[in-house]
DNA sequence: ATGATTGCAAAATTTTTGCAGAACG
DNA sequence: CGTTCTGCAAAAATTTTGCAATCAT
């Protein structure tokens, strides 16, 4: 029972998406990518095929319906990735700009003290946490 | 031994920086607000006396030299924040875009961690840690 | 058919760069 | 005084908006 090939048009109807070639493509390079993208890196990996417009209009959409997430380097500009369900960070070199995943944030146990001691929030619905370093490549040199 | 009125001159100085007025009045401001800062808000602030690329240029420098902290709430633009001893990160309201610091987000364990499942990372220079919400405030209307 | 989606052009925002004059130490 | 800092103008980079044409269901 192995994953198959992403099935972006299956994903996007299943949030209520219409499945345009446009979404289906941009879907698809973001998942296949394993890493997160800016729009830039999007739109070099497809090509003119797909104005930058578009691209931010849909990956808003796609933020909007919880399937893609939206993450921020500190380098000026988003990034963006597929949504999974487990919870995981980046660790992001400071010189080549390379991310890794990492897991085990302790989130639940970080928002819960932060909450018991706010004075003004009784919510969180989301969180961020990046890690930033140098690669071991990076390091050698 | 209260502390007295923040003195920018003596912490400019203090790390080798010229205690110039645009320096002074810009870190003032920024230690004096106690949350963080936009560009736009402390052109607000500041009114014109201060060009605003100057403040670009200026909270780079104060960066690099380590007195101040640049953080990321997604919003599309940096905020800056005088850089202090401890360990604190953000609780941004997602309506109102409030900001409460809160503490105790046991960084040295999660580093500790994320290093020993590294593949490419050995080295954690810093991290950023923000949780999104909405404040009391805001939910109750 | 019809409401959502897309591309194009243009604008708005945020940040960076170049250069000449001003000013700190 | 020499180097650093500042302001002005302009550009670069990222993201948003308006509108007409196209497309998915």
């Amino acid at each position: 029972m192995k994953k198959l090939q992403f099935d972006a048009a299956t994903v996007l109807r299943g949030v209520g998406l219409k499945a345009t070639p446009r979404r289906i493509q941009l879907l698809t390079c973001i998942a296949v990518s394993g890493r997160p993208l800016s729009v830039a890196m999007i739109h070099t990996e497809l090509g003119d095929i797909i104005d930058a417009v578009t691209v931010y209009r849909a990956l808003e959409t796609f933020c909007r319906v919880g399937i893609v997430r939206r993450v921020d380097f500190g380098h000026g500009r988003a990034y963006y990735e597929i949504k999974d369900t487990h919870d995981h960070h980046h660790i992001i070199c400071t010189v080549c700009a390379q991310v890794e995943d990492f897991s085990g944030c302790e989130a639940p146990r970080i928002v819960r003290n932060a909450i018991k001691n706010s004075k003004q929030f009784s919510t969180i619905t989301r969180h961020s946490l990046e890690l930033f370093g140098v690669c071991k490549v990076c390091s050698a040199r």
